[in-house]
DNA sequence: GGCACTGTAGTCAAATTTGCCTATTACGCT
DNA sequence: AGCGTAATAGGCAAATTTGACTACAGTGCC
């Protein structure tokens, strides 16, 4: 629900402005927002009484353009939500922690080499990143807070990809996945799979 | 999609298992399932023919409980959907860097005061998984790879820290927003309100 | 015995999101 | 001129997710 924000400084746009703003940010990655939620998230706001509709084009015989800008109800509304997200912690889903907790049902070499493998390419996107980060068009085209942002991925990728190579070498030294105390316990019917 | 796996590693299963193993890994948070989904995944993989029904018991009066098992079928997607996680790197969404991005919407302070405070709360977090790391509950209860992806949240909640830090020393510091070269140039009128 | 609670098992409507589709104009190329 | 491609706006049906709700059974307590 971070469109408000978006149509906030942008007053007054059209959905087509706030979609191509979206894309340029590559924001369907880390919103989840595509293109499509666009219009409806529109339309919800504004029958929230969020945004108001300020006028409708109509070029020609192509679709009608709609543009929005922000109420008063809606800056205070958007001001609460941004406050909820600045103050609170709150760990995102990722796919990969939970693949990974099915650690059991790989194999040890090809859990071990796609561990590797993730070092890699998470060192990939650091050097690409830091390129991005000297380059002009960041430098001199972009409000550094998004120089920042990169930053923070990139520490965060710097700590995953040492643990990646940590947690390969600690499955290829065959320790068992089961708890410490009960070797071949029972209960863990489940857990053989890939492990042989 | 990941019920799958669950569902796997606990044949057979009736969807309250699931349920209370998920609520008990609290997956609700790190993966997008809340309870409402998992009958519906359930019924849904069984179309498709991942999963087969075993057995339908009633006890009196209650609902019905409805007992799956993976198919051949099932296990051939288990593998490519759990393989696709872990050779690929797909950074979440997360809501921080979304609110963050409006950052020139806040207070100088207020901006500051929150990341200080975003990394107090993630030191908190830190120990108390530190704490829980070495009780016993999850060292001799639980697999080991449970105690890594504690580590994992571990090593990324150290990074974010630390920049949360470092990023609050410089917005204190006065720095403006805009772009190194421009300083009070054009096209950037949505950039201020907290600011002053 | 009566009553309040908790645990069991699952349903359902409503809200959200997704992906893909339509239709028109503008632009570049040969 | 003619043609293919890209950009402009937005709609819509289907899939997913959510959150709250139902209804029954056992348990403990007074």
């Amino acid at each position: 629900m971070m469109i408000l924000g978006l149509v906030r400084w942008m007053q007054p746009v059209h959905g087509y402005d706030v979609r191509r703003e979206l894309l340029s940010w590559s924001a369907d990655k880390w919103a989840n927002v595509q293109p499509g939620s666009i219009y409806h998230a529109l339309r919800k706001l504004t029958d929230e009484g969020l945004l108001r509709t300020v006028s409708v084009e109509q070029v020609g015989a192509r679709p009608a353009r709609t543009t929005y800008e922000v109420t008063a109800k809606g800056e205070d509304e958007f001001e609460t939500l941004l406050r909820a997200q600045w103050w609170q912690v709150q760990e995102p889903p990722d796919p990969f922690v939970a693949a990974f907790s099915f650690l059991p049902a790989m194999p040890r070499e090809e859990a071990a080499a796609a561990l590797r493998n993730r070092a890699n390419l998470l060192r990939a996107g650091v050097e690409s990143m830091r390129a991005s980060l000297d380059s002009d068009w960041v430098r001199t085209r972009k409000p550094v807070h998004v120089g920042w942002m990169f930053e923070l991925w990139l520490a965060r990728a710097e700590a995953e990809t040492a643990w990646c190579e940590r947690i390969a070498e600690r499955i290829e030294s065959g320790v068992s996945y089961l708890p410490d105390g009960m070797e071949r316990a029972e209960g863990w019917s489940g857990w053989t799979d890939g492990s042989r």
